[in-house]
DNA sequence: TTACTTTTGTGCTATAGAACATAATTATAA
DNA sequence: TTATAATTATGTTCTATAGCACAAAAGTAA
């Protein structure tokens, strides 16, 4: 992990959500603790491994996590975009991260020794009750998540990680167009199947005219259909 | 969700990990609201899309948490042992169930309201840093099983299941017999296949001198070959 | 006991999806 | 520019595993 250089931000304005929990004491300290740095495209964050030291909140960008499976194959676990906090979970557990976080495109991202948060949230039960519920939220997802992948058919896992990355990083301004750009690869790592299954599938939803391909735009063409798709497997 | 009779119970000498966290004040709280309840074997204890109202602490017995998936398929999501507690996650995360819970064996649980849980632990902070590293836990076992359950073949996730078992409820004093009897059907949820598929590759264990089989007693003959497989998928 | 249901065991078939090969296209670098 | 690498696309083969059928065994009830 290379530090970037640091930089000045205002931490008010970027560590939403939970700035309002802190008092003005404890933001202080979030102030003098906390730095920023920058990722650039497919730069790693954390490895698969490494010691947990802080918390992280992405500020600009997208960030996914991930972990190594069977043959090298890679699994995308989640998706993070601004402004999420990662990167606390194996440091509660105390374990050694179980997962890596990469850059997705070129990310700015806070981060705050995992000490000072724990100090913070003994002290402020607001804050602790803040990760009480990312931590549940994430939870329920991981727990959906699992059955789809498993039980559900290629259609049905394609098309549910096109709706996600729609609900988490919405569409351009022609309202249609997925704001995010990825590989091929990496849409097969998010819904768990070969590279070629996820291009063929793809093609083939623009056969049925449920999305439009452009590069690596995808444009939704039809959501109600995909919903259906997502739903019946 | 069926009351079953009340009974009192030393909830010091049950309340394991968290009992310690108290004080004498809100042990006194939690004595007067927490409630005991017996369910039978393959009783319900809360369903899928019941809205969440307790923490449930399993004493005695043996609890499966499920979840219904693709067409009337089940999966087991995880499995509870005593002292272990659950049924807390969707209401921190304000949501209904997203699991049904089952009683394994016939089982004993204390009930805690969860609002006076969260009253509970938004006064007394160690007791919520308990919440943070009991889902911290919870949702890196998640994270492992949903790569686990995707990526490796029928034979790594029986041998896993069989491992995770035996990890869960230990042995019989033979040193080597499963701590826990179950279907077929049930191991087959489990680990992700059909009940078929469970019972064939339980038998080619038997055949490879992996495990021994007497009715729904699973002896463990070999554990190292069988973390062999469960390594190598 | 008998009748009936559930669970376990086994063989056969069908198929979803992986694995592989190869070409076309698009980036990236020199 | 050309050369090289990475990504996308598509066709073919192969196999793990689901799905089904049916029999045997075990458990349950009348």
């Amino acid at each position: 992990m290379v530090k970037n250089h640091k930089e000045i931000i205002d931490l008010s304005t970027n560590l939403k959500g939970l700035w309002d929990l802190l008092s003005e004491e404890e933001r202080e300290i979030l102030r003098n603790n906390a730095i920023i740095q920058h990722f650039k495209k497919n730069e790693m964050i954390y490895c698969e491994g490494d010691v947990p030291q802080e918390m992280m909140c992405l500020l600009k960008g997208k960030v996914k996590i991930f972990k190594e499976g069977v043959g090298g194959r890679y699994q995308i676990i989640r998706m993070i975009k601004p402004v999420q906090y990662f990167g606390y979970r194996a440091y509660f557990a105390n374990e050694a991260y179980l997962t890596g976080a990469s850059a997705f495109e070129s990310s700015t991202v806070c981060l705050v020794p995992m000490k000072i948060v724990v100090n913070l949230l003994l002290r402020n039960n607001k804050l602790a009750y803040f990760f009480i519920q990312q931590l549940s939220i994430d939870l329920g997802i991981a727990d959906e998540r699992t059955v789809n992948l498993t039980q559900k058919h290629i259609r049905g896992r394609l098309a549910e990680s096109l709706l996600f990355l729609k609900d988490s990083y919405g569409l351009e301004e022609d309202g249609a167009t997925l704001n995010i750009y990825l590989a091929r690869e990496d849409l097969a790592n998010l819904s768990n199947m070969t590279t070629s299954n996820a291009i063929r599938t793809l093609s083939n939803f623009v056969t049925e005219r449920v999305i439009a391909l452009d590069g690596r735009r995808i444009k939704i063409i039809d959501e109600e259909k995909l919903k259906k798709i997502s739903k019946l497997g």
